[in-house]
DNA sequence: GGGGAGTTGTGACAAAAATCACACAATAGT
DNA sequence: ACTATTGTGTGATTTTTGTCACAACTCCCC
């Protein structure tokens, strides 16, 4: 039984009708994640999909030495692909997904995967949408690190960040060459050609998105 | 009505129940794709899901400029992820596919999707995980190009080429560096590293793969 | 047997990015 | 107010990768 009453959960997933959002209001557990918690580890099985009602979760991989590589935020009223798809094989995750603000997610247990295919078809398009989407936004990914110079892809990773966060970015440095797998001095010598050119505007421990 | 009779679909995926490979048969429709023609191509609709029966098709993402990056096999029981997604495509880039061999395919009409999962469980299980592996190899992608020197993405990328193609890969230097995204000259002398620690044999227009 | 197209080998050089070294500014904590 | 920590700026150097130039080699075809 979630806290978000059935015409809520309408107003945050609009694709669903209105049998769907009863059915999840009566089966879907409410959880709050605070800020900086970790909701999906590498390793780590499923036993719910994962639907985001509030909040941000930014998600990235993890590489063999520890490295990073930023890959998409979830936003509200966007479901995690990755809990629907291991859960489905009982399938551990590869990735790691992380809370950045305190963020209200609902719960639905995997035995009700079946059912909810079966009779509710607004859910299985929801989740076809939800893959497709996904699926879409890591074929960018791959564009960027694959065809993009380093200056296009702080170019675009910083728009990412203004579009879905705000044009004040509370990022260092360090943190930025953390997510796109670069190194501290290269993002500093790029953003100070950035600032020449009027992109953006650097304080210290953030950065405001001109576009 | 397919070429395949409801046995032969179950062969070639086991995951179908009887029900379902009886559905398929009955709707979907057989096409033999000429080795090298394009099945997929930038900016095309789907009007079909697409299950390979027999043959080999490879995916490639190709960039603004003309650039290209491999990404997958298509293998025999297997789908392709990108034309379940029914996909009305904006963007300048996107992802091409084309048949290595001669390849047969049954195409089901993308009228039947919502009857078919409604009515097979086996089939969205199916979809599932026909999203769910590919997802995860479109990360082992990202890994390489983000996180590996050219060097262990190439031995990664000969490897994968052997495990679905054969240890005798019919390959130029230069189609190779177009599917990484290098130059020729690049991978010559890096593959003739290779050869010296005896990892591969290079012939004309061909390599074996030693592992 | 002599082009010609496609393939491979290799040195020299250029460009992009990572790394090293260090200076210095801002801030937090005591 | 003083120190420790963290964040930023910048030159010098190295590593990795891409580019250019050119030679040689194989294969096919006439």
């Amino acid at each position: 039984m979630t806290d978000l009453s059935t015409n809520e959960i309408q107003q945050h997933f609009p694709l669903f009708d209105s049998a769907l959002a009863e059915f999840i209001h009566e089966h879907g557990e409410s959880k709050v994640f605070e800020s900086g918690s970790v909701l999906m580890k590498p390793g780590q099985f499923f036993k719910y999909a994962m639907l985001i009602v509030n909040g941000r979760v930014k998600l990235y991989r993890e590489g063999e030495e520890g490295e990073e590589y930023f890959m998409y935020f979830l936003e509200p009223g966007s479901a995690c692909a990755l809990s629907m798809m291991c859960m489905a094989r009982s399938q551990s995750s590869t990735v790691m997904a992380i809370a950045l603000e305190e963020t209200e997610i609902i719960m639905i247990p995997m035995q009700y995967m079946d059912t909810l295919m079966r009779n509710y078809p607004s859910w299985y398009h929801f989740v076809i949408e939800t893959y497709r989407s996904r699926f879409e936004e890591m074929l960018t990914v791959v564009d960027q690190i694959a065809f993009k110079n380093m200056d296009e892809r702080l170019d675009w990773y910083l728009k990412r960040q203004a579009d879905t966060l705000g044009k004040n970015l509370m990022l260092t440095h360090q943190q930025i060459a953390n997510d796109i797998n670069s190194s501290r001095e290269v993002v500093s010598r790029l953003l100070k050609k950035m600032e020449k050119t009027g992109r953006i505007t650097m304080e210290r421990n953030s950065i405001r998105w001109n576009g």
